[in-house]
DNA sequence: CTGAAAGCGCTAACAA
DNA sequence: TTGTTAGCGCTTTCAG
């Protein structure tokens, strides 16, 4: 009966021997209705995912495995939900006692889901940034400063007219956070340091990839870097620029916003600012838990720092400028 | 305490309006886990999905999300868990009585999470096909004969020789159903109407599809015709052709197994056999809860007839032969 | 340190 | 048709 107690009171050692013993032997296991009922705490957390098309799905799935994983080691399991659901899921799974707390995924600025987390919310991790991360407790990577990373780059190696082929349309209608974020970051500083930007977003089908290509190199004749933010647009655009006799890098230079794997196995490997997938739904659970185990632990926003990584990919434009001796 | 009984005796109106417009007012929502207790029934089914990197992400997430959909639709929820986890995490989740049921996915030949399945097993259903189905329930694609129709559309068109370029060589080392299965309808149907089969795995990545299509090309200097099983490897496949100068179909043909999607936004849209993942996942659900409804309900293998849809990438081998009229 | 008992919120069986 | 009640298997409190 008082068995186990996972140490929430002393116990001889002897004792814990032999209940150790018979729970081996009977292969008793408790049962988590019994458990959740008596103690009011399922040790389940809710994981929304989006269900979405035309966003890049294996980082999707890195986080979700990434939160399983990590949610494992902490004893806790996963329950799904796709963002279909909406708003009532959450209620529900978190009313019905179903799930101690929740983690989103796919966050748009004006989330409508982010309503149910503000009042009477349960534990909430959100894996992206709202407009208004007041109060909420939020994990993503900075992509403000990644989109600034690249134009550093690029600016530094000498480009000063940058297009920016970037993800489906409807993400950037749907305002989510990350796409307009990283173009912002990419607009402040091309301003900053006085180079031109080109954004256009883009499907990741070839032929639209090479519309869009088409239309870039029509409307800026003077562009000699493309960044990237679109992994399925990544080998459409390579393929594309060989077709047309611009070598990589030489030519022009191609960085890109992506996870490491697409930027490492690429036909041209990129330089490019990683997409830490596995880290974010690590460090989502491993702050769900913190505050699970105390109510009273930090909220807010935690921006990871990203990293650009230089591969072969980019250069120098092929006439460079300013850079004397 | 008698409410919603969800029909399981009869109410008279007035008192079922009664109760409804309590639980709207009071916004009740019954515990999940004293019902779980209660009933002894949690509502809840175990999907099990693998993380391996070196399948193709995209059908694992559609799979698993028909799963989650179709679920809710029949008052289900679903609880995530990894294929690293293996059998134990089976039996927790079903010992404890947290799941109901399990659906399994990227199941392999001999898989040792089917022992704890057969053995006082909890109801499950796999996704895919192990060498020994009996006593379980499987829901697949018929790959066998996915492969015999992709031959036998190659031949029709007057193809002698035939390539193929499978999956990572990883996925064969592990004996993973689907894979072989397609290669065995290959060959058998190959071998009997007399045409030259050569099979070869391959990663995903442009250089190592690079260096298989080379060494196909160097040991079979006549093949006219590319099976292609192996999403990631289809784009550098066609990039490929192009750049070494095979016009795809006129040159050379390509049918490929994949999703619609994939085959669809080709940059050369691809003759397919579909990979139907939402079906796939609709399917194993129903199946779960039929038997969970009434535990005799027919158990065995569903394999579905799998659909070859022309597009753009097959016709005639450059040279025909004996096709006289 | 350990035993005993009172619920947790629901379902299902038993009366009425 | 409806009210009552006995558990489901655990956690936790209260005695010992």
């Amino acid at each position: 009966m008082s068995y186990v107690l996972s140490g929430k009171r002393p116990i001889s050692d002897g004792t814990r021997q032999r209940v150790r013993a018979s729970i081996e032997q009977l292969g008793y296991q408790p049962h988590a209705g019994a458990r959740a009922l008596a103690s009011s705490r399922s040790r389940i957390i809710a994981l929304m995912v989006p269900l979405r098309t035309d966003m890049y799905v294996p980082v999707m799935l890195d986080i979700a495995v990434a939160v399983a994983t990590t949610a494992r080691a902490h004893g806790y399991d996963v329950l799904l939900l796709t963002g279909e659901e909406g708003p009532s899921a959450l209620r529900r799974v978190t009313g019905s006692g179903l799930a101690e707390a929740v983690i989103l995924m796919d966050v748009q600025l004006h989330d409508e889901r982010l309503a149910v987390l503000r009042t009477a919310g349960p534990p909430a991790v959100l894996v992206g940034l709202p407009a208004d991360p007041s109060g909420l407790s939020c994990v993503d990577l900075d992509f403000a400063a990644a989109g600034a990373l690249c134009v550093d780059h690029l600016a530094a190696l000498g480009h000063r007219e940058i297009a920016v082929v970037g993800e489906s349309p409807g993400v950037y209608a749907r305002h989510t956070g990350f796409a307009e974020r990283t173009l912002r970051g990419l607009r402040q500083r091309a301003e900053r340091l006085g180079v031109g930007l080109l954004h256009r977003a883009c499907e990741g089908s070839h032929d639209a990839v090479a519309r869009v290509l088409a239309r870039i190199l029509d409307e800026r004749p003077g562009v000699s870097a493309f960044v990237v933010q679109n992994e399925t647009a990544v080998e459409p655009l390579l393929a594309l620029l060989r077709r047309t006799g611009r070598a990589v890098p030489e030519d022009v230079s191609v960085v890109a916003v992506c996870p490491e794997a697409v930027a490492a196995q690429a036909s041209v490997p990129l330089t490019s600012v990683a997409i830490p997938a596995q880290e974010l739904g690590r460090r989502a659970v491993e702050r769900l838990v913190a505050r699970l185990a105390d109510p009273a632990a930090r909220t807010g926003t935690e921006l990871l720092t990203p990293v650009l990584t230089v591969r072969e990919s980019s250069g120098p434009p092929p006439r460079p400028l300013g850079i004397p001796l």
